[in-house]
DNA sequence: GAGTGGTCTAGACCACAGC
DNA sequence: CTGTGGTCTAGACCACTCA
């Protein structure tokens, strides 16, 4: 497996040639998210190039958060971070952005057959079978601040509707470690909108009062997509910050 | 300058070191924003480092977006980039996040003696003389989306509160051109909330309706507030998406 | 052509993890 | 102790910009 001979010549740097390569051992599976690759002198090695080459590639990687390394140990397929969703911002009191911990709370669980809308969402033909979960998401006092309205395809989470399996608060842990699917990545857009009637019965707030709306696509390999999700929460219990450079 | 010297010994790498030094050209106002910083092999000389130590620190000062690289010319100070204001997402029609130009008129134009509230904000004392500027942004068909109410330190821009100055959308650039003010950062917090009755009769829409509000205070070199501003705008209107990995 | 950043190599030494 | 990533060097060659 060398790269020089014919994958050169595309004008594409070598480092980025390694990239492609360390990116395709993840795409076909071969690497799974907490696995450990190749060492940096073994890649160099199968590769044919530099080691500087291949730490290059993998800072890049690193950077782009496929990767982590950790020194003395070795490189890992990154897991999915949930820690990074938008809602990590949610806060309590004013805009200052302090986290606070929300418990979540199963509302409904049942299995259904898809709506044309959820299913167009979820890419698959209508009339699929679907895992429907509800779960209300309370601050400290039992406040209610946010609900989840959450779809999965059934077939790769046999089981889950019934009511002894217990749901943790980050149902992924979950999905990875009993049901083996892996959580690769997942898409969010945020809008902000008035809260319709059953939102507003079940975070205790009056109709119309806006709400912060977190749509979720969860995929996995493959570009796979397993669950759809709708997060609405209290506008009055969120912020974002950034900074500008 | 020499680093090796006595900076060593602080466990902090090399490349740190030097990202450093140049960090404090810049905040001892030695590089303003558009400079074109010293070359990698005049650094690595001045410095007594090797070129590839200066590269990975202007690697990670590029990351960071302070400097940016300009092949066969140099390497330069960022000018800061108001694109990447949160408000970059709006959008109309729905969530797509399809960027839409929006056109801004000032509405309202004065010197005023800054409020507790405000004085606060822009870490002032209070009653210092300022400038109120108030911008409605408009979209297609000159329907009103933002509302932009502004308070600037009066004494950095003096004569912009006259009605002769054309304003134009990116006032910064005026700033910037005209009162040789660097702008050099900013921070943003993103809320929503219900629409107050001032804002709501700007937007035209009903008091009540859910807003988002953009909080932004710019600084210029020094660490010192030159703005502070709120904008409002119609959510309806307002989407933010990323990627999780 | 001279000067800049961009890529790539080969090899040194260090710090950390795990046996 | 060995193997891993982290830092650092010295120097090669290329691609781009500008005079």
């Amino acid at each position: 497996m060398t790269l020089t001979a014919a994958s050169r010549m595309q004008a594409k740097p070598l480092y980025q040639l390694v990239e492609d390569h360390i990116r395709s051992l993840i795409d076909s599976g071969d690497l799974v998210p907490g696995d450990l690759i190749p060492s940096e002198p073994q890649l160099a090695k199968t590769l044919d190039v530099s080691q500087g080459t291949v730490k290059k590639a993998i800072d890049n990687l690193v950077w782009q958060r496929l990767l982590y390394r950790h020194q003395g140990k070795g490189t890992y397929v990154s897991r999915i971070d949930f820690n990074n969703s938008l809602f990590r911002f949610f806060s309590y009191g004013d805009a200052e952005g302090k986290g606070v911990r929300i418990h979540k709370e199963t509302s409904a669980r049942r299995l259904e057959i898809g709506s044309a809308e959820i299913c167009r969402r979820l890419n698959v033909r209508e009339k699929t079978q679907l895992l429907y979960i509800e779960r209300i998401g309370y601050g400290p006092k039992r406040q209610p601040v946010l609900v989840e309205y959450s779809h999965w395809l059934a077939e790769l989470v046999p089981g889950l509707e019934n009511e002894d399996v217990h749901i943790p608060d980050l149902l992924y842990a979950l999905i990875v470690e009993e049901y083996g699917v892996p959580v690769v990545r997942a898409e969010e857009t945020l809008i902000a909108e008035a809260a319709d009637a059953p939102t507003a019965a079940r975070l205790k707030i009056k109709p119309g009062t806006p709400v912060v709306v977190l749509k979720r696509v969860t995929y996995t390999s493959g570009e796979r997509i397993i669950e759809v999700r709708t997060t609405k929460g209290r506008a009055d219990r969120f912020s974002y910050k950034t900074e500008i450079r």
